[in-house]
DNA sequence: AATGAATGAGATTTCATTCAT
DNA sequence: CATGAATGAAATCTCATTCAT
């Protein structure tokens, strides 16, 4: 009768928390449910069974947690952008600013999205954003002519790998601005339309 | 009479191939010696053991014959450019191509990178690569002032990313060309140097 | 209400307990998770896997439950004996008259202790243990002056020789008495001080 | 139409001694035909099967092949001593010397022996000798009235666990005689008769 | 809601042996 | 004689899941 709370009496809550850190520190390979209820300072594997209608499922619920958390760090840097071009820097430097605040997360959710592959919703859902942004940037002419797909597809990748490599080993804040600046520059440059006086 | 190559021997070639199918149809994780036995056709999975010393050595003969055969196709492409843009053009272009020609090797390939992660020689030859290549052209003025680093991680990612969706879903060779195509673009434009009357 | 033991668990008992038994009857090389697993009940080798860390920690397990089984019987008739000498006969008498009492635990046991050769505390236990009582009676004069580390290690290991033996084919308790009181009249003579008037 | 020369052929010899190094070195269990071909210079275990009927004919030839060699050791200095007694004496002395001679062949045989058990016609063999030996000295006077058999079982047993000690850290031979010695002395006692003034 | 025991499948690896060449 | 490939069984161990309590 009660109403259940978002994440159903604490202990799905524990078991996320603790799935987040095994994949984060062992990778996706090795979570298993020992590891993670090991983690979770369980007994017992059955409790994840109980709580979880199988691994897909827990999986998926790291991933909305982990999009909770870093959702709420990127999103008022992008909204605070104003213009396609600046919101693309916004979301490529917030997000590389990230892993100087919750690097686990930062790089549970890589490892997930690399062997969900295609399937998961979290990857789709960016591509569509990336793609449909490039979209209507175009349309209103600061994005040059590219096909907004490939480069949607080729983007959100190059950043996750670069978002990972700097999860791996943690740089200082200078230095984590500093590559989010740079490839931020990267993206914008791809991206911009043919400069009037341009190179031939 | 002649030398015995690296992969020959017959079932080792045999058991190489069927690993780098089973590792394009169903994944990294799902490429256990039972499956790959069954598609080389062998009654066992002793008679993998009996040929590799285990599962990294299997592995890592998967690399060295996919490197083979895609280097083969790629490399003259990529000699056959001249100057440091056309060869990262060229670069892109023959690897989105590639698909069309070796799309399960590809698959695999890439596959493999994911997993082996930065313990791979051939995932940090290929981004050491980039990353020279970058520089020398910078040095030699065709290239701007980016971060060699940041970029080649971000550029090879991104290219991988373009070339396994192309590989999952092979396209025909007209639409290959033109993703290649769009691809290097996108390339060319994020390494130009800033143009004479650029963007203010 | 009570506190667990070590062995108990219902299950964890019953597998020590089928272990031990499979050791007497085939011998510890064919002691196998799957041999032990069907001599318990038990539908797979997993739940051997479930209760021990790995067979040293299975076997581990049936030596200590083992000694606790023949230290019950042993010790008292040990303790009861006045003397070093009468230790030592007690010793022995005791040893062999267990395989009356528990002949596969003894035959287990022994199979275990040569297997596990020196790196057993079971094995270096005892054999430091008789070193140490021949010291002290040899302080006492009432043991002579052999070295006392090689008489250890020859009668411990002759005592396993003859109670292995008993064990295969347990014979009757009065040949099972004469046996022990043989062999403990034996090395009381081995280990006897020259006699007064000894023969020249 | 060429006789057989007692190894065959020359590969049998390789064989069994490549065989008795690996047990010395690895022990029984790990002494697999892999093992053993690897250590014979041999590129396939094929070859020991095709020389050896299974693997108990293998060890069976190791057996016969160790005990020749020790045999030429120990049988000149057994001859040599005049009476039970000094016999007895002379074949405790001369098994434990023999350490400092052939230190692998006698690990190895004694492994073979332990796993072997009462099956092996070379343990079997010896303990008839001791036996035998026993009560033909207490026909003669010069042994006590003790049990033969016992007595054969646990003194044999004790000079192999002696043995395999020593040949597991071979001592220098000041040492290896002086153990020798110590534990002839002490079966010499053990077997003696009662002496005329005997114990209090 | 929670526990811990149980299951059955599947993983890699090693083994002794056989066979065609 | 010799090779190297092939086999099938068996080994230990881990996995996700289910179930009775």
């Amino acid at each position: 009768m009660r109403a259940r709370t978002f994440t159903e009496s604490g202990r799905r809550a524990q078991i996320v928390r603790a799935a987040i850190e095994v994949i984060a520190e062992a990778g996706y390979a090795k979570a298993s449910f020992s590891r993670i209820a090991k983690q979770a300072g369980l007994s017992s594997t059955g409790m994840i069974s109980y709580h979880f209608a199988g691994k897909d499922d827990l999986l998926a619920a790291c991933v909305a947690e982990i999009e909770l958390v870093t959702g709420a760090f990127m999103q008022p840097r992008i909204d605070a952008a104003v213009g396609h071009v600046a919101q693309l820097r916004a979301y490529v430097e917030a997000n590389v600013a990230l892993v100087g605040e919750h690097p686990a997360e930062v790089q549970a959710l890589i490892d997930l999205v690399k062997n969900a592959g295609s399937r998961s919703d979290a990857v789709n859902g960016r591509l569509a954003l990336f793609e449909e942004h490039f979209r209507t940037g175009q349309a209103a002419g600061v994005f040059g002519a590219f096909d907004a797909r490939t480069a949607a597809l080729s983007l959100t990748a190059g950043l996750d790998a670069v978002v990972a490599t700097a999860a791996a080993a943690v740089p200082g804040p200078t230095e984590l601005a500093r590559v989010g600046r740079e490839l931020a520059d990267l993206y914008v440059r791809a991206t911009a339309p043919e400069s009037a006086g341009g190179s031939a």
